[in-house]
DNA sequence: GCTAACTGTAACGATTATTGTTACAGTATT
DNA sequence: AATACTGTAACAATAATCGTTACAGTTAGC
């Protein structure tokens, strides 16, 4: 199971939160907690969908390849998975019969229980979860900025 | 990614088709593909769960624990995965705001589309699946009877 | 044109998960 | 007592994942 998934949400909900871009690959990683690298690995896929794009050089970084309301989880998902593989399938190297053909029933009940996943992702883009992810920062904020004036005055 | 599931469908199919049992961990394992431990590993969560049964000696082996038109593929499923936890979780080890508001709200997405899968799963039982296969198996005998017929007739 | 600040990607090692296997103790049947 | 099972620990082999370094290519601004 990569973490690819999660990466690729931060990217693009930090880049709308942004107002689309330019965010450098280092800014993503100090916030998301890991190394440059590993999220332009991710921004690698996620290019190749169409859903950012980048800019080499000075001042450049990462944008936004379409409004934030035309990207929805699913196409995040589908970017950085290369078949939607959630459930082990059933292995198909044998020979006989039995194991064939219950292993061809598992792996349809599994892409099916898969399909049922990718549209509940589909439902949601990622202008919606930064207009969610806005409220919960002020809220989040205030609290921090709370106790940091109950920390001074104790 | 564990193949648990699909070899947890196997013990309850391969059960289901056999009325209920016995059946030992050597034959679901050559049906399978694999050792008799492994599936003796995937059994211990079943039977944990209530799903089958198990008894030991000479004559003994697995058995169904309940009808298989009360067993569904959720109950399967989670008896041999400890947390529903498809989607990799954004890591809530940082102490900053942004990443720990994001990361929640990442989970919570995940957790979501993963309910939409765990229902699907929950609309199938394990007598359906032992319907649909005994339909598969005739067919698949069939043709695997004919092909031998013509190669002895060439 | 030079330098600084970026990206893109290959390569490597550390860590971890998964799987197959052996081994052996426990239990029921005959 | 012998046989045929289960249950589980332990270990090695393999593969996936992640962080890291390294380095080539690109762009902006001086």
């Amino acid at each position: 199971m990569t973490s690819d998934f999660p990466i690729a949400l931060h990217v693009l909900g930090f880049l709308t939160s942004r107002g689309g871009g330019p965010l450098t690959s280092d800014q993503m990683a100090q916030t998301y907690g890991t190394n440059a690298v590993v999220i332009r690995r991710v921004q690698s896929k996620l290019r190749k969908a169409g859903l950012i794009e980048t800019r080499c050089g000075a001042g450049g970084g990462c944008f936004l390849g379409r409004k934030p309301e035309d990207i929805n989880m699913r196409e995040a998902y589908e970017a950085v998975t290369p078949e939607p593989q959630l459930l082990a399938r059933h292995p198909m190297s044998c020979e006989e019969v039995v194991p064939i053909v219950v292993g061809h029933f598992v792996n349809e009940i599994c892409s099916d229980a898969e399909q049922a996943l990718l549209e509940r992702l589909e439902s949601i883009t990622i202008k919606e979860m930064d207009k969610t992810l806005r409220a919960r920062f002020r809220k989040a904020f205030r609290a921090s900025r709370d106790s940091q004036v109950k920390k001074a005055a104790s």
